[in-house]
DNA sequence: GTCTATATCTGGATAGAC
DNA sequence: GTCTATCCAGATATAGAC
């Protein structure tokens, strides 16, 4: 099995995955098309942008609901009006952004090429594929971790599944870490749930990383550190 | 030095900080005393009691924003009007909680007698204690947590600045192990922040405790030997 | 496709009776 | 101390001109 080395830097994630710039609006337009009345790409994936990178700045400042769409119509330049032609209603924006984030989590999340990998190389790539994903999106992961409470009972089911499902593919590596006689611990589920929870750290407390100076590169070599030495792994 | 055994048992904890009932809403009513018209305590307490206890029910089901007077009006069964002896005003609620919350956090985190204890017992305590306060005051942390894009700037820099103060806290206690030689690590600030991290977890993540019913002690026990390792710590 | 103008409603807040 | 009735700002959403 020819599993290293696997190309794990930054670069090569953008280059695997397109999550900016106009892919990322097409993947936008092509998810939220029923509720748009426009058809023209020129004129329709711009505008998005403009929606949709607004909409962040103004959640993140003073939180979803309290913004309204007079705010999101001054702060892109587009009419209450003409917002309607791109959104069905408020909270169908809110939607549309956990749908595009979940939608493309889920097919990073399901690469063929990391889950053959052995459980060290694995959980390598998954911390690093994960914080660069952060790290790229980090205002939908942070919108819909925020503004979760606004969203409907089957998106915010959906949400917690998705997490789950991250958790549990981090314990199947472990597990088969401790199957290979490379990994040992007696509380692999709580540590999986760490290792998550230091994942979402990442854009969570961004404001920490900022003030420390800390870099997306050397998060994920502590946590991938921290998360071996907690499993008791000793390399060769 | 006495500095052991040091009880850090939950029904310790109870005793030495009344944070729930009678204690708590006086406590409440104490901060919160100037925006309020009501003067008989026997009135005022159970009354403060059901408006924040069930702030808290609809903030968490709808969110704070999205939760309107009339539906606190509903759950309390106080009429409007009546509602307006006890807050000055909508955001003037949400500021309560948050300044309570922070008050009482910081009475607890300058106790004396956790500041002078040899660093492991330290870190045990300051674990044990944090956890306990979580799970008392459990709404509150949540509260604060997920509204406070809804904070003054001030009151928002303020709850910034008892993160960094407790991770500060830590640190201080991970550098004195170093310095007596019981620990060593080359990130020493990264593994603060995570088991703060870790600690908020327990008001964060409640629903996956829930699900694999880990209780309090065990989380306790988890993150106190989880932190000790990333910390090089072996007992003698 | 985009705008202006407007319909309609909800929510925070207050006045004043009891 | 508590309630009812009411005011009014501001929000979503739509109709229809251009």
């Amino acid at each position: 099995m020819d599993q290293w080395p696997h190309d794990i830097s930054q670069a090569a994630f953008r280059k695997a995955w397109p999550l900016e710039g106009e892919p990322l609006w097409q993947r936008v337009y092509d998810t939220h098309r029923d509720k748009m009345q426009i058809k023209n790409l020129h004129i329709a994936l711009p505008n998005l942008e403009r929606i949709f990178t607004c909409t962040f700045q103004l959640a993140n400042a003073k939180g979803f609901q309290a913004m309204s769409l007079r705010d999101l119509s001054r702060a892109t330049g587009i009419s209450m009006g003409g917002l309607y032609a791109y959104i069905g209603s408020k909270d169908d924006l809110a939607a549309a952004i956990e749908e595009v984030l979940r939608r493309t989590l889920d097919d990073v999340m399901s690469e063929r090429k990391v889950l053959d990998l052995a459980p060290v190389q694995r959980l390598r790539a998954i911390i690093h594929g994960d914080l660069y994903m952060n790290d790229i999106m980090h205002p939908w992961y942070y919108f819909c971790y925020l503004e979760a409470k606004g969203l409907s009972r089957e998106q915010r089911e959906a949400a917690m599944q998705m997490e789950l499902k991250f958790d549990a593919r981090l314990l199947q590596t472990f597990e088969d870490g401790v199957a290979a006689g490379l990994f040992a611990s007696d509380a692999l589920a709580l540590l999986a749930a760490n290792t998550t929870a230091m994942l979402q750290q990442w854009y969570l407390k961004r404001w920490k990383f900022a003030r420390s100076g800390t870099r997306v590169e050397d998060y994920a070599r502590f946590v991938l550190d921290t998360t071996l030495r907690n499993l008791g792994y000793r390399p060769a």
